[in-house]
DNA sequence: AAGCTTCCTTGACTAAAATCAATAAAACAT
DNA sequence: ATGTTTTATTGATTTTAGTCAAGGAAGCTT
């Protein structure tokens, strides 16, 4: 009865895709394609012509455009539950910034007009769309504010923060999800800038960072600094909605 | 026959609103209220419980969120045609910013219950938001990107820009919008930042300002300056699709 | 026109982050 | 294990922007 096909699986979990009409999961899987690429692999480029989108099974992919000189600056970097590329729907099917990924990862490519029929024909899917438009519209907020008021080491922790169980009320260890250099990018600022920045936040909260592990004894360590310069207090919503389905 | 509703009539060209059901846009224009607001009169502030959304007649207003000591983040500034407020829908009916008038300006109150129902009832409705929202989200990443890639002088003639019409191949002049203090915070820097930014960006480029007043030979003069350090060339799509109509 | 307020500019100084250059440490391949 | 490449750190210095404080200019009010 229940065919077990895991692709099939992964898109049920999307919580754009609830409600969706009686064979677009089905269709959507037949035509989709596992990829495994390799830390630092292009998926695409700014510019390109989208006849796909992708579903991030596992890893982190990392969303930039660039210069002509070929500066980049990152617009965010991506894990599993995320879809991106979709958004080439509503730019004359162009893809508007380019991916490639941060670490290896596993994602699926599946064809947008199947995705563009499905918002056209199915209502739900539509509204789906649009409500998770609107929580990445209000993190993109989120960010332009943290780069306007935290400095350095605040937006390093920050950082840390949303990889933190938050629920957690004791000792916690984390580890960094991909190189430093990479974070640095992300969080705007320059690999050795992050390299003293962080200095200067274990030295502020008292966590402990060695490579890629972060320990602490509790959050509040880190919230107290990190949050002192937010618009949101403490538990906000952005650590709270963690887990992503797109 | 067509009576003449002017209400009526702004709604309607809302690119959001079209093909709307055939009462909504006279049930939206009878329960709206048209506010005259003064510069830095409030609207609402971030957290309070949302029953309207605000549709832009004419005027400035300042979209900001604030922390406890008082520092603002100037998240946007929006001008005729903008919507705003309407995203209280994806935050559990709280508003997730503050608005307050930057200069004088006339717009509608409008009940969100009204344009949830429509959303929910009318594909097309939920379809042409999840398009707005699609390009608020571009546009929002590309103002991650400037803040990331463009110094204080870049900024401020990205800025100066973003008011032209492009289409001049000649001399042109135009009025800065609203406060420079304002037009700094817009830009995330400081009051004194942008005064001596403004006049770096006079020497590199041979612009002319006099008070609120810009002027240049022609647009290349500024385009050359601001446009090398950003990852779009010249007449991007953002200069291009000024006249928003949400 | 005088006084008041708000907004803008300038100067002197400080702080933050970027840059350039050199190592150091980790990860990877053989 | 050894050499190689990539990633990360540190130091010295410059650049950029922020801060604090004082004047000016412009707009309002009376």
């Amino acid at each position: 009865m229940t065919d077990f096909d895991p692709i099939k699986n992964s898109l049920a979990e999307i919580s754009s895709f609830k409600k969706s009409s009686p064979n677009f999961l089905e269709t959507l899987a037949k035509q989709a394609r596992t990829l495994s690429v390799q830390k630092g692999q292009t998926l695409f480029l700014t510019e390109e012509e989208a006849d796909k989108f992708y579903l991030i099974i596992d890893g982190w992919i990392k969303i930039y455009r660039e210069t002509l000189d070929g500066t980049q600056a990152v617009i965010d970097i991506v894990n599993s539950g995320h879809l991106f590329g979709d958004i080439a729907l509503y730019n004359e099917g162009i893809y508007p910034y380019s991916a490639e990924a941060a670490e290896p990862s596993i994602i699926l490519a599946l064809p947008l007009a199947v995705l563009k029929e499905e918002i056209d024909n199915t209502p739900q899917i539509a509204i789906n769309m649009l409500a998770r438009m609107a929580i990445n519209n209000q993190e993109k907020d989120k960010e332009i504010e943290h780069r306007a008021l935290q400095n350095a080491p605040q937006r390093i922790g920050c950082f840390i923060l949303r990889l933190t169980n938050i629920d957690t009320s004791g000792p916690l260890t984390i580890h960094l999800p991909y190189d430093k250099t990479l974070i640095a990018a992300r969080l705007g600022m320059q690999p050795e800038t992050f390299s003293r920045a962080l200095k200067k936040l274990k030295e502020a909260t008292g966590i402990k960072i060695h490579g890629a592990t972060v320990e602490m004894e509790n959050i509040k360590q880190l919230s107290d600094f990190v949050c002192s310069a937010c618009t949101s207090e403490f538990p906000c919503k952005d650590l709270q909605s963690k887990k992503c389905t797109a």
